[in-house]
DNA sequence: TTGTAAGCGTTATCAT
DNA sequence: ATGATAACGCTTACAA
């Protein structure tokens, strides 16, 4: 009787097992993630303008840091653009509806309607960054006023005279912390004239920002671009216009992207872990969820010193 | 009484309102999507060789045009990544699971499993490009074999002798039909000796590639690179070796993406309209959702001539 | 108009 | 062990 019993059921084990491939059975998530309150998913809002997801080789970085250390608690990442207002709607509704379990925060700004929303649903969260006039939640960052004062340092260090800075993306706390660690470094030797600002951390800005340089102190001999694109186009305003570097100028950037070294001679700049920031992010809100603290941390950086400067 | 049962319910109205905005109500989307049978939202999935997501700039256009359809449709994209097999497994079981109502799925490559299941479970679904050996899905896509074939014989028109290619990513459509074009074009001049191939559209490959053809070849006086990055590595090594561009060699790359301005001479390059292909092959979907056919749509190409060839 | 109940596809609990 | 049942939070259709 029981072995008749297991022999029933093995052939019903056999015939539903068949119907199931036929059919195509497949568990709705929808449901499973109802009824057990979680999602398993993580949602990663990218905030970036139009023309920096292009630019900027950080992004990519930052997301497969994540995604690995999320893949391998088994969650699924979901990346969530934001390119208007309706999107920054419709994504903080997805956020609110349960879809996701937490949430990485990239590149946000001053008052971000998104990481508000955030904090007030209580959603567990993580800026990559940490912009001031944000919410209090954790974030994974770099100390970018003391990498901007070290690096203007040593430029400085190489006994340049006349230093300029082209200044970017203002709006974010990367952007200013890069200016004041700038102008830390000059001290007395700061000349507002010498700096030049532009929304975006673009090639760009640096090719612009350094033809107005040159324009307002042909004796210029050192530049500090806010970013490695930025440097990059600096640099081809500067041999454009027949100054050598280092020689004639000395240049240096931020980020070490795959810009630093395409460049001739190659950059000096400073590098920013990018993959570890994102996988930081990511494992402050997975210490959340798993009902830690998630403390800040500010990771480190170090000068790359080639033939720029 | 009608009056009083008004009344009553108008300060419940006001209470449950307070009440509402003080416990921070929220509607639950899983039990949404449960009973309606949908997610609005698409899933856009990105399968890249890791390096490409910080060097290719057409899959943020890509990833913008798409956003951009299903946006004013009122549909979320969420893009999934997809850097391991674990990640593989993970995201077909996130289609499956009815968490999104279609897919888009960018530089698949021949038998992807991806693809696969998403063919499997009869998800409405696009490609952007068209791997063969794919199953039979929409897409949207360039015809690379007849851009190639032009923009190589643009180069033979300005008098080449010795013209070679630089080939990369044999292992997709892209790079395939851009070889193809390239021999094509060649017809009786075509030199096997003359084409290096790398498995990544990189600078770097640009870089090493040319510093081989030039070894090979040294008499070369032109050169086809399969995506401006390729290019402007080429550029670079060719500079290096003392030759100049375009008096000595002729280049021309492919993409039109921020590379090919950023060269010095710019590139003379063939331009694909990236956001295009992405909102194409989102629009691909939505008429799928809407009971439409989704045929397939292959986009023009245009060649940008620029100071490089 | 307002309210009530059934049902979406799971999981988990509690009897059998 | 195995199977029936409630519950998850919402929408919708139908009754009052």
């Amino acid at each position: 009787m029981v072995n008749g019993e297991k022999y029933v059921s093995e052939e019903a084990r056999q015939a539903v097992e068949e119907a199931i491939a036929q059919v195509g059975y497949v568990r709705n998530s929808a449901a499973r993630n109802l009824v057990k309150q979680e999602s398993r998913a993580i949602g990663l809002i990218i905030h970036e303008p139009h023309s920096l997801l292009f630019e900027d080789p950080n992004i990519g970085s930052i997301l497969l840091g994540a995604n690995e250390v999320l893949s391998k608690a088994d969650y699924q990442l979901v990346s969530l653009i934001i390119d208007s207002d309706r999107d920054s709607r419709r994504v903080a509704d997805y956020l609110r509806g349960g879809l996701v379990d937490g949430a990485v925060i990239i590149s946000a700004r001053a008052s971000d309607p998104i990481a508000a929303a955030v904090a007030e649903i209580g959603l567990p969260a993580a800026f990559v960054g940490h912009p001031d006039g944000t919410p209090d939640l954790p974030y994974a960052a770099i100390n970018n006023e003391e990498a901007a004062r070290n690096i203007t340092g040593r430029l400085l260090g190489t006994g340049r005279q006349r230093v300029g800075m082209i200044a970017s993306a203002l709006d974010r706390d990367s952007g200013q912390d890069r200016l004041a660690g700038f102008r830390a470094a000059m001290g007395g030797k700061f000349d507002p004239a010498l700096v030049v600002e532009y929304p975006l951390y673009t090639y760009a800005a640096g090719l612009e920002g350094m033809q107005e340089l040159l324009r307002r102190e042909p004796a210029i001999d050192g530049v500090f671009a806010a970013s490695d694109a930025v440097a990059a186009g600096a640099m081809t305003a500067l041999q454009e216009a027949g100054r050598r570097v280092p020689e004639d100028v000395g240049i240096v950037g931020f980020d070490d992207s795959s810009w630093a070294l395409r460049c001739r001679p190659q950059l000096s700049t400073v590098r920013q872990p990018a993959d570890l920031l994102g996988s930081t992010a990511a494992e402050l809100v997975l210490a959340q969820l798993n009902g830690l603290p998630g403390t800040p941390r500010v990771l480190d950086t170090t000068i790359m010193w080639r033939g720029s400067a």
